[in-house]
RNA sequence: CGGGGUGUGGCGCAGUUGGUAGCGCGCGUCGUUUGGGACGAUGAGGCCGCUGGUUCGAGUCCAGUCACCCCGACCA
C-alpha cells in the first residue's frame, strides 16, 4: 500500500483534553477517529488490526467442536426481552428506536437462544454453538479512555447450548483455552480471573484481565501472577479467597478483554428452548456466553504496546496493521535500483503487508509518522544505503541480495 | 446521575475593564531544501457550540440548553 493513497494521516497535535494513552497514540497515528464520546471510526490501519484480530479469533473458534460463525440482526424486539424478564434491566443501557418497540443490540443472550430453539429439538442435535462478530451499542454513562469503553463498539460473542452440565463444562472449559490462545497471539498475557457474575447469572464468571495502569478493573492475583480474583468478589475474610492467596495479596489494575459466564437454563426457559431427551421428555438447554471485545482489544495492545514519550507503538507482528514499512528518503535514488528492491519485496507472501511511505516528506516526518505507525519491521531505502547496495532493516544494513531471505 | 473543567478557521490554542478576532500547525502557489517532525516569500480559510436576555454595541456579562474531558457512581 502506498502510504500516499492510505486515507488519513498522522495528526501532530491533539487535544489536551484527551488523556488516555490508547486514544492519544491510536488519534495521533491516524488509527482512529472520533465520532462522539466512545465512538469513534476505524481508519485504515485499526481496520486492518482489527481485521486480522477477528481472523485469530476466527482460526482458535472454528477449532471448537459444533461451532459456527453466525451474524445476528443489530436490531433487537422489546417483547423478547421482556419474555425474560430482562427488559427493565437492559432499559437504560439499550438505545431505542424511536416510536418502535425496537432497540440496538447490548449483547444477543435472547437473540441467539431464540435462534437456537428455530431449529433444535432433540437431544440428537446437541450440543452446539454460534458466535459473531458484530458492533454492539450500550449507552454507557460515561464513555471513556478511547476504545476501552465505548457506547458502540466491536464484540466478539459466542453462545453455547448443552444438555448436561458436564457436557456445558467441558465445552466452557475449552473455550477457555481457546481464549488463552486469542490473548497470546494478540500479544497479550490474558489473567484468568474469578469474577461476580453480575446481574447475568448465578454463576460465578470468569474475565480475562490484562495487567495495565489504565485498566478499570482491580484484581488480586495469585502468587504464580496466573490466576486472580476479581475485586467485586473478593471478600477479605472469605476462607476460599484466603487460600486462593496465600496470605499474599498482590492487588493490581487490570483490563477486561474478555469474559465468559454459564446462565444455564435463565434464558431457555422463558424461551421454551427445550430438547426431548432419550425418555421424550422436553427439557430446557443448559447455555452460556462467551465475550471479547475486539476494539477494546485495540486499545489495550495499544496501551500495553504504546510509549506515549517517544510517540511511538511497537506492535505485535500477529495484529500490526503492516508487518513492514518501508520509507523511502530523497527522491533521486537510482531508478533501476530502486524498481529492484521494490520489485523483490512485493514478491514476497507478506507483499500485502507492507506499507510504503513514497510521500515526499522530510526524512524526520517520515520518520516521526513511522514511529507512530508502530510496523515490526522498517525498511529504508536511499541514495545512501543504494551506494552500498544495501538497504537498513531496522537499523542494519543488509544487502540487497540478503534481503530477500532475511524477510521470509 | 453527582462534583469539577472546556467549547473560537481543518487541527492545536490565545483573546486584557464589553468596541465587530489573532497565533502555531496544516492547506494553495513560487523558490531553496532532503537520514529525525526543513526554510523564505505569498495566499485562501472563522454566524466565536446553540437559544434567549442585558447593552448604543457581546467571543467577552447573565440565563437556559447541547456537546466534550476528568473524578465518583454505574458497567449486561
Amino acid at each position: 500500500m502506498k502510504q500516499s493513497q492510505l486515507f488519513g494521516s498522522t495528526r501532530r497535535d491533539i487535544s489536551k483534553e484527551e488523556v488516555s494513552k490508547n486514544a492519544i497514540l491510536l488519534t495521533r497515528g491516524g488509527y482512529i477517529d472520533k465520532e462522539m464520546a466512545g465512538v469513534y471510526t476505524l481508519l485504515p490501519l485499526a481496520f486492518r488490526m482489527a481485521e486480522k484480530i477477528k481472523n485469530i479469533i476466527r482460526e482458535e473458534l472454528n477449532k471448537l467442536p459444533h461451532t459456527s460463525e453466525v451474524l445476528m440482526p443489530v436490531m433487537q424486539p422489546h417483547q423478547l426481552w421482556e419474555a425474560t424478564g430482562r427488559r427493565e434491566i437492559i432499559k437504560d443501557v439499550m438505545y431505542d428506536i424511536k416510536d418502535e418497540s425496537v432497540g440496538l443490540g447490548p449483547t444477543h443472550e435472547e437473540v441467539a437462544t431464540e435462534l437456537f430453539s428455530h431449529f433444535y429439538n432433540s437431544y440428537k442435535q446437541m450440543p452446539v454453538a454460534i458466535y459473531q462478530m458484530q458492533t454492539k451499542f450500550r449507552n454507557e454513562p460515561r464513555a471513556k479512555s478511547g476504545l476501552l469503553r465505548g457506547r458502540e463498539f466491536m464484540m466478539k460473542d459466542l453462545y453455547s447450548f448443552h444438555l448436561t452440565d458436564e457436557d456445558i463444562a467441558d465445552y466452557y472449559l475449552q473455550v477457555k483455552d481457546a481464549y488463552m490462545r486469542i490473548f497470546a497471539r494478540v500479544g497479550l498475557n490474558a489473567i484468568y480471573t474469578d469474577a461476580s457474575g453480575g446481574v447475568f447469572t448465578k454463576y460465578r464468571s470468569h474475565e480475562f484481565q490484562v495487567l495495565a495502569e489504565s485498566g478499570e478493573d482491580e484484581i488480586y492475583l495469585n502468587q504464580l501472577g496466573d490466576r486472580a480474583w476479581n475485586k467485586e468478589l473478593v471478600n477479605e475474610n472469605d476462607p476460599e479467597f484466603l487460600q486462593f492467596c496465600e496470605g499474599v495479596i498482590d492487588k493490581r489494575s487490570a483490563i477486561e478483554v474478555g469474559n465468559i459466564f454459564r446462565f444455564d437454563n435463565k434464558y431457555s426457559a422463558p424461551l421454551n428452548a427445550a430438547v426431548t431427551n432419550k425418555s421424550g421428555e422436553r427439557i430446557d438447554v443448559l447455555g452460556a456466553s462467551y465475550g471479547i471485545g475486539i476494539t477494546r482489544l485495540i486499545g489495550t495492545i495499544a496501551e500495553v504496546y504504546g510509549d506515549i514519550e517517544k510517540s511511538k507503538i511497537n506492535w505485535p507482528k500477529s495484529v500490526a496493521p503492516y508487518k513492514i514499512h518501508l520509507i523511502e528518503l530523497g527522491q533521486d535514488l537510482g531508478q533501476d535500483m530502486y524498481n529492484e528492491i521494490v520489485g523483490a519485496i512485493h514478491e514476497l507472501p507478506a507483499a500485502s503487508d507492507i506499507l510504503y511511505d513514497d510521500r515526499d516528506e522530510s526524512a524526520g516526518t517520515k520518520f516521526a509518522d513511522a514511529d507512530l505507525i508502530g510496523a515490526p519491521m522498517r525498511i529504508i531505502i536511499s541514495s545512501r544505503t543504494l551506494e552500498r547496495e544495501s538497504v537498513e532493516l531496522n537499523g542494519g544494513l543488509v544487502k540487497l541480495t540478503d534481503l530477500k531471505n532475511k524477510l521470509t
